[in-house]
DNA sequence: AATTAGATGTTCT
DNA sequence: GAACATCTAATTA
């Protein structure tokens, strides 16, 4: 059962990112099916947010689809290389979003081994904002501004975890955002293998 | 084990 | 031109 626009259009971004841990996200993309497990993400708020592209405001090319309604999917090239994928959230012109950063393969793994040119299952397939997007054939091109209730790429529901499954802390890689780069709005599975770092 | 360089699109200066 | 929500392979210690 995918989810549905009422779970991605309430307020509070960070506790949709949170409910996001452990349910599965499924791509098809050229006629191949893949599914795989939320296990890390982090939640951007388009308000008091240096760290967010589309703070207080910011409006191009590119984070537009942040200003849609909750259940569009942000995908952005970062680094110029590697495809990044977040869910729009909370009602238009918000600008929330989350960001997936790590996953656990389940349906696919063939697939993801051939498109990541790995040999093996191992971490380092699918843990991390970039190589995700690659296993599952994430790119802008293809997914920027994607309805998340279509048929190339949903989430489906799963039952929330406990607060004790799942550890806190500040986000990756965001310095710049100075105090805001403090924000605990990370979040993960514990003693899950398939995230992209401690 | 830790650090560094190189890949390079979009946005802002 | 510089910085950036990163990853990998190579180099250094």
């Amino acid at each position: 059962m995918k989810l549905q626009k009422s779970f991605y259009q309430r307020e509070n971004v960070v506790q949709i990112a949170k409910e996001l841990l452990g349910k599965t996200l499924h791509t098809l993309v050229d006629g191949v099916y893949t599914v795989a497990k939320i296990t890390e993400v982090e939640a951007y708020s388009g308000r008091d947010d240096k760290a967010c592209h589309a703070n207080n405001g910011v409006r191009t090319k590119r984070t537009e689809v942040m200003y849609a309604e909750g259940g569009h999917a942000y995908v952005y090239l970062c680094y110029g290389i590697h495809h990044l994928f977040n869910v729009v959230t909370n009602v238009a012109d918000k600008a929330d979003a989350v960001l997936i950063r790590a996953v656990e393969p389940i349906e696919g793994i063939d697939i993801m081994l051939e498109r990541r040119k790995k040999g093996k299952l191992e971490k380092g397939l699918s843990s991390g904002p970039g190589t995700l997007s690659q296993a599952l054939g994430i790119t802008t091109k293809v997914h920027y501004g994607k309805w998340l209730l279509g048929d190339e790429i949903w989430i489906e529901e799963a039952p929330n975890l406990n607060d004790t499954e799942i550890v806190v802390s500040k986000r990756i890689g965001v310095d710049y955002a100075e105090e805001d780069a403090l924000k605990p709005w990370r979040f993960y599975i514990k003693d899950n293998k398939w995230i992209s770092r401690k």
